[in-house]
DNA sequence: GTCGGGCAGACGTCGGATGAATCTATAGTG
DNA sequence: CACTATAGATTCATCCGACGTCTGCCCGAC
């Protein structure tokens, strides 16, 4: 299988070597077609794969051009990737997280600001509201995570954390959670990392942070533990 | 665009939904076409998607299997990934870097068997035997946190780290090493990340590690800034 | 039992044709 | 002159059919 692949292989060359750079427009397929030597269809599969790794932007009726390659974007993947991790790997995610997310959210205690903490409070008290919809519990949560995560300034990081806390692994942790009565618990928790940014405590944003993923950690463990119990 | 899109999401959906498990063969694409209702060259655009995510394995001649679905596989796209991204944000990839990677080797410090330290002992001897070989020096110093890290046991770790350490980040900042002639001085930093995991010192790895890191985030940003003064 | 050939199945690549969306330039209108 | 609407050109989306090539497997020969 080369050729396909070698069109892959030269489009992503064109753009890293800055032949193609963020916003640039490719030429029309059949003209790109016969530059590189293969029929459109080969062409069109080769630009279909940088597309779905959102280094190719494909707008119907006007052309081809590459994106802005920003890490959001091309981290976006990571989060799909995740999805299909099978089950005993998801703890392996969890132990990830537990070593990235305590240092991240204590470094966001050193940078947010009034406004980025009235937000999280917005977030915290409608999360109390929500009390057992799971929909909602999974939504806030996220936002809440996602908000102390991008204070860093670091989009790099936060899309990586955003993919590994992919949206199964966080419904799963809260079914578990809800069924088990203890979301208010983790609730707390949440409030616990509010108050240690808030105060602008590195050690003990990181400390609550670190324990929050614990629980997450502990409660997947127990739904993964019951799900191979049924099965 | 939806046809070839929604042939992606289904095809995944069949995976993650168990109907279709590591191992599993796909129908024909012929076949798989008129399932899903589109043609032939619809399912390959779909497939050949999910074979760049290393997702799918397509043997010619023989058929289209779903693969293990090990995180190293995912997890692989991430380097593409890092590989195309921008200048500016490769600053940012440094910084996880600087908050994993030590982690990671404290983590090692406990775990670490003999055998894997005496593997690193001769990695280490095979740096110092390489001078000033910038091409065997990256691909010594590759292996050297690749073995540190995967004594780890979590091989979504092992890869997310790799991804991270792509070989054009590695390679720009041994070049301003070796330029300023101070290669010897970084391998003396492996060194002592090496003598602290000997002695299953988990803090002073972490330390020693962060070091290392942090010396590869300073080269890196007087190798970027060297460029932005040539342009 | 082993080796080799041949056959069927499956992916790889190609070329052309048609439909749909977008952009642009033009002509018309107030 | 400014704005709008229409027509055409451009480009991607999708489909269809054909042929080449590789792989796996069965079966016969030795």
């Amino acid at each position: 299988m080369a050729l396909t692949d070698d069109a892959i292989a030269r489009i992503r060359g064109m753009i890293s070597s800055g032949e193609l750079p963020p916003g640039a427009r490719l030429p029309p397929e059949p003209q790109l077609a016969a530059q590189m030597g293969l029929s459109r269809s080969g062409v069109r599969e080769a630009v279909k794969v940088l597309e779905s790794a959102r280094v190719l932007d494909v707008r119907r009726g006007d052309g081809t051009y590459v994106t802005s390659l920003a890490p959001r974007l091309l981290l976006e993947g990571l989060g799909v990737a995740v999805e299909l991790l099978r089950d005993d790997t998801l703890l392996e995610v969890m132990e990830v997280r537990r070593m990235l997310e305590p240092v991240a959210t204590g470094l966001a205690a050193l940078r947010m600001t009034d406004t980025e903490l009235d937000e999280l409070d917005r977030i915290l008290q409608d999360m109390r509201a929500a009390a057992d919809d799971a929909e909602k519990l999974i939504q806030f949560d996220t936002a809440f995570h996602h908000t102390v995560v991008a204070t860093t300034g670091n989009e790099t990081l936060t899309s990586l954390l955003d993919g590994l806390s992919g949206r199964t692994l966080r419904a799963r942790v809260w079914r578990g959670l809800i069924e088990a009565n203890a979301a208010h618990k983790t609730i707390d928790e949440h409030q616990a990392i509010y108050l240690a940014l808030r105060s602008r405590d590195q050690l003990l944003a990181q400390a609550t942070a670190l324990m929050h993923v614990n629980t997450s950690e502990a409660w997947l463990r127990t739904v993964l533990a019951a799900q191979a119990g049924d099965a």
